[in-house]
DNA sequence: TTATTTTTGGTAATCGATTACATTAATTAA
DNA sequence: TTAATTAATGTAATCGATTACCAAAAATAA
């Protein structure tokens, strides 16, 4: 095995101690030039690098920041790490990944895993409920920054997008351009982000007085068929209904497949929304309306807000709630709001 | 600043060594029954987790891996990640991801950082021709592997597709499907895929004695604005080529929008194939055929081929070039082969 | 020349766990 | 009962870097 070239190494080879090749290497003031140079360059010669290991067990400071997220080949995660890395990067830090498949038990043993490896921070998109394994992180006073999918939790950061008013602008456009029977492709209304786009296509057809219909509400994973499998059940409905708004691209685009395949004309006679803004939803023929959620900006915030915690670790706990503005995008599933 | 329990706290309140403590933790066997149950139990009572940062620094196992891309954000790379994490996740390993945007010196300052924090190995879809950082890695006998974008190397190991089939497969399916005049969207081919792409276009183009004609080549980013303008330059060639093969998925939709806007026919009267399978190619109402690279097998083999590095790390080394074998998907964007 | 200050560098502890080696206590053999 | 084994634990070095505290040497002041 290689041996590495450690400043114990730098110092018999120049007849000083490791303190003294530890300060010139750190520009630390009280080392001679001669001496400094003279370090710096037999560190060089002799291929030194730093072990950061070491460095980390005596500060207590590893640098390496936790990102847990359910996977990330999907465009909206791979997006937010994106935006993280780069930040973090920038102030030194290394972004260690884990996937947790929208798993409980994976998530807490990877948080585990975290932990254990010293960690200056977790950020993560919760799949799980084991608030024990949160009040631990908590309890070590390792900071934790929750992106997207929280837990409201006191004393902890989190950064989101406002998905109440994501449902409600989605739901308010529909019926902007005239739906008047509109159904909702729901996901999993255990996740807050979920439930929050729900009430707000609620409070839209409330404010708007509009009925809400329980038969138009169609339980989907975020999958193409799901989708397809919601329009075959609310066709049956009568009346059926003259617009979806689902909470997912995924599921947008199966319905909107299925609605061709019965011959209705989008968006004349249906219209279609989705959610997520997803690549492919501006690439089809027949582009679909949707939800941005700006997922780089939430990296580089969520990243900021952890940053902004470690800088005021001397001081008491804060604790940021930052919410995102979504943003409608109007394409060509859903039509222009004619003039008053 | 909160304190960490640490075995000598626990030894301390036990009034017996730490080196008992670490013993009976890590089931050494010589310690009594008695002794282990006490530990064990006390331990769990003062919340004892293992600080892995002072094991790594004692070891010299980091159990950190570093992965090296040009972006996460993209269809190809989140999934040959998600393969790379799983598989290494199972061995206990954790993943730092590090972001290169294609940029040599980012590439090279990320390396220099990974292999400070002592990682295990290296995994890297290179964007540089920096070789003495490569060297260094090897120098240091950290094992590295490339995929997708790789390095010529001996006694390095890699896993890539084999992209001359790829182009060959694809430029052959055209020339079965009739068409005579055949155009090539090409990437950057300074970098080793595109180049082999290109390669197996003009391969199969000789196969089948259709001379290569240079005007039918342009060289695009992978955009679907540059796919757009490769076919306005494109249908000014006389004759107009009569099918497209492009090195990018993008390229390739851009270039069916602009033939679409030039109210050209496709795949009656122009055929269009891409290459990556990124997931809109599959949801198109014109779905878009293309080549598919496996990249989630990609990233298991990438971690498995590591493992086995280090499994064997006592031997000497072994290079191992794995080279997945790329599959013609068909779809609405090229005509059927027509029976003889 | 002696005393004082400033430079420069050395000593040794520390971070937290592991482990080769030594030692004590308990058990078995003679 | 004494010697030889075995079982159970302690001692101290190690991994590599940093740093508070101290000491020697050089420079300056008196």
């Amino acid at each position: 095995m290689k041996k590495k070239t450690t400043i114990y190494d730098i110092a018999k080879k120049l007849n000083i101690t490791a303190a003294t090749v530890s300060r010139a290497l750190n520009n630390n003031p009280n080392i001679s030039d001669a001496t400094r140079e003279l370090v710096v360059s037999t560190a060089e010669k002799m291929n030194y690098e730093q072990n950061r290991l070491a460095l980390a067990l005596k500060s207590g400071k590893s640098n390496n920041v936790g990102v847990v997220v359910p996977r990330i080949d999907s465009n909206f995660f791979g997006s937010v790490i994106h935006g993280i890395e780069e930040e973090l990067n920038k102030n030194g830090y290394h972004v260690i990944i884990c996937q947790t498949d929208g798993i409980e038990a994976k998530e807490v043993a990877n948080i585990e895993a975290l932990l254990n490896s010293q960690v200056d921070g977790i950020l993560i998109s919760t799949s799980s409920n084991h608030t024990a394994t949160f009040d631990r992180i908590i309890k070590k006073e390792v900071p934790l920054v929750f992106f997207d999918r929280k837990k409201t939790m006191k004393n902890v950061s989190s950064v989101t997008i406002n998905d109440f008013d994501g449902g409600y602008k989605a739901t308010k456009h529909l019926i902007e351009t005239g739906c008047k029977r509109i159904a909702y492709l729901s996901g999993d209304t255990n996740i807050e982000i979920f439930k929050d786009r729900f009430l707000g296509y609620k409070q839209a057809l409330l404010d708007n007085k509009i009925d809400f219909n329980k038969e138009y509400v169609v339980q989907t994973k975020s999958t193409i068929e799901d989708g397809r499998k919601a329009v075959r059940k609310l066709m049956k409905s009568t009346p059926p209904p003259d617009a979806i708004f689902s909470s997912s691209d995924f599921a947008a685009l199966g319905a909107i497949q299925e609605l061709k395949a019965k011959n209705i004309k989008i968006p004349t006679d249906f219209s279609v929304i989705g959610f997520s803004n997803e690549p492919f939803t501006m690439f089809m023929e027949l582009s679909i309306s949707t939800i941005d959620q700006f997922p780089l900006e939430m990296g580089r915030m969520t990243a900021k807000v952890f940053l902004e915690q470690v800088a005021n670790s001397e001081n008491v706990k804060i604790e940021k709630k930052v919410v995102l503005e979504p943003e409608l995008i109007l394409r060509k599933s859903t039509r222009k709001i004619t003039s008053k």
